[in-house]
DNA sequence: TGGCATAACTTAAACGATTTTGACCGCCAG
DNA sequence: CTGGCGGTCAAAATCGTTTAAGTTATGCCA
């Protein structure tokens, strides 16, 4: 119980209590490699000196593995955790690391590789959550290390996904009715511009980096054509970051053009969330005047008023299976999870 | 850009290159100690080569510093990224880190020492975020590595908190009207059940390690005291965890009985969600027949029908500032951020 | 020219662990 | 008596860096 100054090592812990240091080492790391008696006795004597085990630094350097993994966020880590989905996800991954006795590093993909190339030598196993920005992924995919991509495909690594188009196109097929629907779309980042505007022909014709928006808006662009509905460009608000506070920008403006949407698809929940409010604030009922889906199922989403009709993705289970298949070399290639539409009240009455 | 399989280190790369090991750390810690040229060069080739920077582990173990900095979360990761206060206190770290150009690792007070002992060797400092369940924050102070309590007090250390009792009593001083009032607290984990349950008379007095829950509570008791109002022990549910379906529990026992209350207090806007379904499932008006206030002042409180009144605590500025003080050395010990009552819907007319 | 500071690198010793190899001790079988 | 064997423990090499100290080479001034 004694307090040091200095923090003790395995060297001068063993020089102490009189032994070598392999066998201090071998009291915390393979107890078949000395007795029972003198394993208890090192174990007792050494947190009695203030030595909490070997230095990680070390451990993992001698050993070439350090029970670290990283989840790498598209995003910076301050907008991550402000997103509820990437908070689910996070939160399914932790609960099979902790299982695992494993430890989190949160990295970031935006970082400039200057910044963290350091960080990256050390956990056993990379997630990448989201398409990277930087070219961190570029790295680490050649570094050998287990690594899985969730959201996105790239190369040969192995990846856990969700069919978007497929799932944006049945949640609008759900919520549009019939061919008079006038259609509006909230959509996440897909374009380069930094501010909430709406999309132009050549947008839709363009190459796109940020394959779920993408996605998502061919279902949408799908469900349309297939109920005779017109989604022009310019019905399609674009929103650099997936805040409410965007939505609501874009919701004023395309709930006070004349003749006003009769349904709004949202790319998120979160989206939907802010284009609920600005509904509100207007007076416009929801889902008499205007229906609106979002995408992710957000716990909020079924306790918001009215409750959101959207696509469930089971955050927290793609969290939990990207953990699972890190380092299980058996697992296919490329995973699909199922989606499921959850219809509430802001798409109106189920039919 | 040729792909290694084995990845390179940096004795190897200053051999490729024809230059000393110390040439090639130099380049990438040292730049006054080279050539300008000569770093290019090196920069240049080794990041063809596929080097990219020092590995992490012997860095750290040579440096005595790693840049990485640990929060240690009261409870499992898993339930602290489903807490939007630990969410948005998160945000608040990871932004001041990242500026700081530091790595985010991510700990459990609740781990066994044993699984993660040596994981907290790494770091270069440490935020407590509420107070710990093992003995980790016993180990880790000794170590002498910069250290920062945040939402309870322990020792020496520095620490950061609001004043619970003060900021509870503002709000139910604000939404309790008149001594005829019938209140009910619906309280965060005071005691060891692990059940939804009502107080007891021995529970009020007991010792408590939950310093959060316990002081809110004072500050209940205190307001209804001034109110001239009885607030009796079976009047107080208490859950478990912080989740809404903890409350959801406590609020049908809490609003099933006669005299129905007037006025619940809710120790966190989550418990106050699910208070507020279930008022709605019961058809009792909120604000109408039924007061709520939470705490927190999360997102959702005023995104909620009706909006939540609560106690503002600024939970992204608390990490602000936890992560901004780890690395002063001349900031206060004990710092006390201000809290502030926030009037919405759900508390009824302001008077 | 000599002396000396300075720039540009190199050498080599840590950092704190893990692990292979081998030494030592007692004991039993041959 | 001795060789071998199981059970323990110690010595020393090693992991990939950083950095103090040392070595040249060069420029500058008296």
């Amino acid at each position: 119980m004694s307090a040091s100054n200095k923090p003790l090592n395995l060297k001068e812990v063993s020089r102490l209590l009189g032994v070598s240091t392999a066998t201090v080492s071998n009291a915390f790391n393979r107890p078949d490699q000395l007795s029972e008696a003198l394993r208890q006795r090192i174990l007792k004597e050494s947190a009695e000196l203030g030595y909490h085990g070997p230095n990680l630094a070390a451990r993992s350097l001698r050993k070439g593995k350090s029970d670290v993994v990283a989840v790498v966020l598209a995003d910076t880590l301050s907008y991550s955790f402000s997103d509820p989905v990437a908070s689910q996800f996070l939160q399914g991954v932790s609960e099979v690391l902790s299982h695992k006795k494993k430890q989190l590093l949160l990295l970031s993909s935006r970082l400039a590789s200057k910044e963290q190339s350091s960080a990256e030598s050390l956990p056993d196993g990379f997630i990448f959550y989201g398409a990277p920005k930087g070219d961190a992924f570029e790295r680490i995919s050649r570094s050998g290390k287990p690594i899985i991509a969730v959201d996105f495909e790239q190369g040969k690594v192995p990846s856990l996904n969700i069919n978007n188009q497929a799932a944006a196109r049945a949640v609008a097929l759900h919520v549009i009715r019939e061919s008079e629907e006038r259609v509006a779309v909230v959509s996440l980042r897909l374009i380069a511009s930094d501010r909430v505007c709406r999309l132009e022909k050549a947008d839709l014709q363009a190459e796109c980096k940020e394959v779920i928006a993408y996605n998502r808006l061919q279902g949408y662009l799908q469900a349309c054509q297939e109920k005779g509905v017109d989604l022009p460009p310019h019905m399609i608000w674009h929103t650099p970051m997936n805040t409410p506070e965007m939505a609501e920008k874009a919701a004023y403006e395309a709930l006070t053009i004349t003749p006003r949407p009769t349904v709004i698809l949202c790319m998120s929940d979160v989206l939907a969330l802010g284009v609920l409010r600005v509904a509100q604030s207007l007076h416009i009922r929801v889902p008499e005047d205007l229906r609106i889906v979002g995408f992710d199922d957000i716990p909020e989403a079924n306790r918001c008023t009215p409750s959101l009709t959207t696509v469930c993705q089971q955050s927290i289970e793609k969290g939990r299976i990207a953990a699972r298949c890190l380092f299980d070399s058996d697992n296919p290639q490329a995973q699909l999870m199922e989606t499921r539409l959850v219809v509430r009240r802001s798409s109106g009455d189920t039919h």
